[in-house]
RNA sequence: GCUGGUAUGGUGUAGUUAGGCCCAUCAUGAAGCCCUCUCGAGGCUUCGACCCGGGUUCAAAUCCCGGUACUAGCACCA
């Protein structure tokens, strides 16, 4: 047997691969130079985490096929998820924040609205769409019983007609009176494509273009001519558009247009923050269950770049999850884990004295004049910090926290100390024992009144955002520095409270 | 109800198209140890999975049949 192989078809005797494959699945029908994708955001909203698995996924596989990315904005509906305008700005800063370039073309919806109008006209004209007068509820009875309405057999003259008066500005229906739709067939065995709606009439203005026009485009139709136009082919999108797929191939295939290449995704959702409503989010920022968009409790690109988050652990994150089809559910420490991969090296360590309990230390008996502290651990040639020491007598600032257990403590990069916790009318006293280390004294981490400033530390604590106050070891980083508060995680300074307090933003641990 | 989709350790994921190198990969997590003057970082060790039941085969996570569970669409939202 072997021998006939090695004579007939030496390759099926080849081991294949068993290396674990890194990064994205090939895409198929994919050549070189070629490839053409789309991210297509509503912006009724900045871009959530769950957004930025589209933005990243797509520009990934642009980047593996030198292809390009198309950033659309989906912004054909002006009621139920109405557009704000700032967002597009938002939108396309994050987008450049993730991917770390331009999109290829950016393509807003709203202002392609005559081209969309045009290929309406022009199906109908052809057949392919007919207007349907019938009430949403009246047209479910009809899918659901598989039969076909009488607006269906109308000749497309009359279909011609109704799609003017659906367009008439002053005498055109009103919203509800009228819809185009493919004419897919009612009898189609899944219920969800028979003749399905192409455009309804939108009377709210558009914040964009006003009221310039009155017949909107649905999604599967505006999005079906413009990938189209664009010549995309491929799309990456969630699974519970895969009858979105289905529904646009019908009009490909009556039209004669080549459907791109198809892939889909399942849905997300992080343990900590739960599923990527905008439309709840929004509700929930206006009934002030949240100081805003970039309130740090928010899975908003926003808030998560306010805290501190590297793009590039976010692009890694998405990456390793994969395209599967599977609903999954991930812990936000497997993104906090990359996170801190990416910020560590270059975070330096400060010192922050959550509730500080001021301590006179009386340290006569040791010679130090100053307390020197590493920058970074790891790196030492980042260089040291020091805190000079005043003779005779500091000021120590430790965490209440710490001063509430009563054991001897290590100042960390110091000295051993003893506090006696009797409060006298001068406050609290403590004496140093020993500057060497000795042992295992529990350590923690202090600041000398000499190098605290007042600051303040955004975080969230069991879902309610908590200012804490304290000090912080005076430094001169810029602002957006992300930096390592000792013993208690990342941070990110943000800037100054009106009374002058540092203001950080906590990161993750 | 109709039409689809998905099932690998606690959580994700590789492997499934072309059955054997898979007593199953990598990451995250948990536990323990080492290192470290941070509850950080790093190092080492350990834990833990092929949805179920049949079948085909010398050989099945992979092929076939039958179940089960979960999930999506059936909007004049995207």
């Amino acid at each position: 047997m072997r021998r006939i192989l090695e004579n007939e078809a030496p390759d099926a005797l080849e081991k294949r691969e068993r290396e674990r494959r890194e990064g994205l699945p090939e895409l198929a029908n994919a050549n070189e130079g070629e490839v053409v994708l789309r991210f297509a955001p509503n912006p009724n909203g900045p871009l959530t985490l769950g957004h930025s698995r589209g933005v990243i996924i797509n520009s990934e596989y642009a980047n593996m096929y030198s292809g390009k990315t198309i950033l659309r904005f989906d912004d054909t509906d002006t009621k139920i998820k109405r557009p704000d305008e700032r967002a597009y700005g938002w939108i396309l800063d994050d987008f450049i924040w993730l991917t770390g370039k331009e999109p290829d073309l950016v393509i807003e919806a709203s202002s392609r609205m005559d081209v969309y109008l045009e290929y309406s006209n022009q199906f109908i004209s052809e057949g392919h769409m007919y207007v349907c007068n019938c009430t949403a509820d009246e047209f479910r009875e009809y899918r659901i019983a598989k039969l076909e309405c009488s607006c269906r057999s109308n000749s497309i003259e009359d279909n011609l007609s109704k799609w003017r008066q659906m367009n008439d500005n002053i005498q055109g229906y009103n919203e509800g009176e009228a819809v185009v739709r493919v004419k897919t067939g009612m009898n189609h065995k899944n219920p969800a494509l028979r003749d399905w709606p192409a455009l309804r009439i939108q009377t709210t203005p558009h914040p964009k273009v006003g009221d310039k026009y009155r017949v909107w485009p649905l999604l599967d139709f505006q999005s079906a001519v413009e990938d189209y136009e664009q010549r995309v082919t491929h799309i990456i999108r969630g699974k519970d558009l895969m009858d979105s797929t289905r529904k646009q191939q019908i009009l490909y295939d009556k039209v004669g247009w080549k459907y791109p290449e198809t892939l889909y995704w399942g849905r997300v959702k992080i343990h900590e923050f739960g599923g990527f409503s905008t439309s709840q989010m929004k509700s929930d920022i206006n009934e002030g269950n949240y100081t805003g968009w970039n309130d740090p409790r928010l899975p908003t690109l926003p808030a998560m770049r306010r805290r501190g988050y590297d793009a590039g652990a976010i692009r890694k994150f998405w990456i390793d999850l994969g395209l599967t089809q599977k609903d999954i559910s991930v812990p936000l420490s497997t993104l906090n884990s990359l996170n801190s991969k990416a910020v560590d090296a270059d975070a330096p360590r400060l010192s922050f004295v959550r509730n500080p309990c001021s301590i006179n230390l009386d340290i006569s008996k040791i010679e130090l004049t100053k307390v020197t502290l590493p920058i970074h651990p790891e790196h030492p040639d980042k260089g040291v910090r020091e805190w000079p020491l005043e003779e005779g007598s500091i000021k120590v600032n430790i965490a209440s926290d710490d001063f509430n257990s009563h054991e001897a403590r290590r100042l960390k990069d110091f000295a051993d100390i003893e506090i006696n916790h009797e409060k006298t009318g001068d406050g609290w006293f403590g004496e140093v024992i020993r500057t060497e280390r000795l042992g295992n004294t529990p350590i923690i981490h202090w600041l000398p009144s000499n190098m605290a400033q007042p600051a303040v530390l955004l975080l969230e604590e069991e879902g309610i955002l908590v200012t804490a106050e304290g000090l912080l070891e005076i430094n001169d980083y810029p602002n957006g520095t992300i930096i390592q508060l000792e013993r208690m995680g990342f941070a990110i300074l943000e800037g100054f409270e009106d009374n002058g307090a540092r203001r950080l933003v906590r990161l993750h641990a």
